[in-house]
RNA sequence: CGGGGUGUAGCGCAGCCUGGUAGCGCGCCUGGUUUGGGACCAGGAUGUCGGAGGUUCAAAUCCUCUCACCCCGACCA
């Protein structure tokens, strides 16, 4: 390919819409252009990205077994009726009516319609199991999309489903997927790490997502750097703490804490540790006012507490409900002499003696409080808090770290749960019908281009790994257009790699050295060889990998192996 | 949905407070000089100043409403 006849749209200052560095340097060097909040176009050179990705994650899905199909993405509503997400869903499905007033829904994903068509295809055992995918367009109207293609709205999306005779044989097709995954995200060249992940509200028992590491992920990520352990903070268990709790030294006494609200205004104000702050928070579940504790060096995990029967759907408890059944605004509120509600208390919490927390009284703390001694035991002791750094890791073999990562792919196993709400059943070697055991793998292509980036840049634009680079390398004459000689180094160069299997970009507009580089730079070449005269009159062209930080001279009749042999820049 | 912010040429911005014929840099077009790290000179094109309404002799500028976009939070297979 050569530049002049190709589209290179690179801007010198990022739109001022963009923060993040990758959707900073995604519109710098013309891989997208926004067309509404979380919609983009892919320039040609975007695509190319977008392509090479794809192509890998088709050929690793097919060599494991999966078929590939095409789903529509517009869908009719009656399937999701069905389902019953179309009332579960929520405002993320776009729906629209036809001319006809019929409603139709932009897939968001797709069980319905593979589960509808296993019910029509698959109705016999001898036909499992069976596992199709398809690479596909998505639209989830998100709140607030953001970071560019890390978080839009409209976004591609693979997604396999598998339909198996009985859980053992979904299981099988679970760790053959995990690897499969693991295959994919190695050979897009990624810094990774399978975590497991709560299952959420598609329900299931096994579930993992593959995250790419990277500060500026918006998932947070604890692994045990002593073993295997990693999951996702959201389902990261915080053990109690050992050696169980300390017998009480202090009489409790009541300390004015005026204007002092917080953990750690309460912690400076006494000198006290801010871990033997419990800090209350208040919810309503139902009709039902529930009092949480946590220690005030801890954060609440929603998706924890969400998982206590009574705090299903829970919602935090507005200032008015506090003082109804508190008698105290919020800021000075704690467990001691509450009645009428329950008091569900973290591990960590439970194990304390000696704490302090507030005195149902504005402007007073309670000091050396003591379970069983100043307050009844809690209602309920559970695992409700995120855990910390430092923490033991759940396996028991080290203590915990935490890091951030970006989801791009996730693997359930679904059971049932469409088989049964859509019918879907097969038939047995004795006759007998059952449900399918189903499982559901995807990986958000567009978004990897994206992650790929915040995992490697500089100053100078994106890093690629060569498997998913626009361009795998590429070719800079010094006086294309005034040296026949120069002319025909490069033209030649440039037909030697695409000969050997190289994807290679000429760079001949009759553009100063620098503009070339910058650009080459800026949108991630992972190889650059620059032909000159200089050069010519020795016989060599000039090596630099995108992350050398300087040049290497080589001789032209090894310019195409010495591309070949060098990995990557990765 | 709550909080904050921004809309002026393709991109980045100034002008607005204090109303008076719309500007700068980059990019783009033409010609010339350049050619190893985003060149220089000369000439040129490009604007419903986000939209609607109002105040005024006069609105990018003041007022009201509205739309779009961004950031933080909440939310989210």
């Amino acid at each position: 390919m050569r530049t002049s006849a190709y589209l290179i749209s690179t801007l010198k200052e990022a739109p001022s819409e963009a923060e993040l560095a990758s959707h900073r340097l995604m519109l710098r060097a013309g891989l997208i252009r926004r067309l509404a909040s979380g919609i983009y176009t892919w320039m040609p050179l975007g695509l190319r990205i977008v392509r090479k990705v794809e192509a890998i994650v088709r050929e690793e899905m097919n060599r494991a077994g999966a078929i590939e199909l095409s789903m529509p993405v517009v869908q009719p509503a009656e399937l999701w009726q069905e389902s019953n997400r179309w009332q579960e869903y929520g405002p993320e499905l776009l729906r629209f009516k036809d001319r006809h007033e019929r409603d139709f829904v932009l897939q968001p994903t797709s069980e319905e319609v593979i589960t509808e068509i296993a019910r029509g295809e698959l109705k016999s055992y001898r036909k499992l199991p069976m596992h199709l995918y398809q690479i596909q367009t998505k639209f989830r109207d998100e709140r607030r999309p953001r970071f560019g293609i890390m978080r839009g709205r409209e976004f591609v999306m693979k997604d396999g489903y598998s339909f198996h005779a009985d859980f053992a044989d979904l299981e099988r097709e679970y760790r053959n997927m995990y690897d499969t995954y693991t295959r994919i995200f190695t050979r897009l060249g990624l810094a990774f790490r399978a975590v497991a992940a709560d299952t959420g509200s598609i329900g299931g028992t096994g579930s993992h997502e593959f995250q790419v590491l990277a500060d500026s992920g918006e998932d947070a990520i604890a692994f045990c750097p002593d073993s295997d352990y990693a999951a996702n903070v959201e389902l990261a268990e915080a053990l109690a703490p050992a050696g169980g709790r300390a017998a009480p030294t202090q009489p409790m006494q009541k300390v004015p804490t005026p204007g002092k609200t917080t953990c750690e205004q309460v912690a400076e104000l006494l000198g006290v540790p801010l871990a033997i702050n419990v800090k209350a928070i208040a919810l309503v579940a139902g009709e039902k006012f529930v009092l949480l504790l946590l220690r005030g060096d801890h954060s609440l995990n929603e998706i924890k507490a969400a998982k206590i029967p009574f705090l299903n759907q829970f919602r935090f408890a507005t200032a008015a409900e506090i003082e109804q059944h508190m008698h105290c605004v919020p800021g000075y509120i704690g467990p001691v002499d509450v009645s009428g509600f329950k008091v569900v208390a973290d591990r960590s919490v439970a194990a304390l003696s000696d704490f302090v927390c507030g005195a149902n009284d504005a402007g007073f703390h309670l000091t050396s409080v003591n379970w069983g001694r100043d307050l009844p035991e809690p209602d309920l002791v559970a695992d409700i808090r995120n855990v910390t750094a430092g923490d033991p890791s759940p396996d028991g073999k080290g203590r915990l770290e935490l890091c951030r990562g970006i989801e791009v792919g996730h693997i359930f196993q679904l059971r049932t749960k469409y088989s049964e709400k859509l019918k879907a059943n097969f038939l047995d070697e004795k006759g007998a019908s059952h449900p399918f055991e189903m499982g559901c793998y995807g990986i958000g292509i567009t978004r990897i281009v994206a992650a790929a980036i915040e995992q490697g840049y500089d100053d100078r634009g994106a890093v690629f790994p060569a498997p998913i680079a626009p361009f795998e390398a590429c070719i800079v004459p010094i006086g294309y257009h005034k040296s026949p000689a120069v002319k025909a180094c490069a033209d030649r160069l440039c037909a030697d790699l695409i000969a050997a299997g190289v994807d290679a970009l000429l760079d001949d507009r009759d553009e100063r050295p620098g503009v070339m580089f910058a650009d080459m730079e800026l949108i991630g070449v992972p190889h650059r060889l620059v032909v000159s005269e200089k050069g010519l009159a020795a016989g060599t062209v000039e090596y630099k990998g995108r992350r050398d930080d300087t040049p290497s001279l080589i001789a032209q009749s090894e310019a195409v192996a010495a591309i070949r042999t060098r990995p990557a820049s990765a």
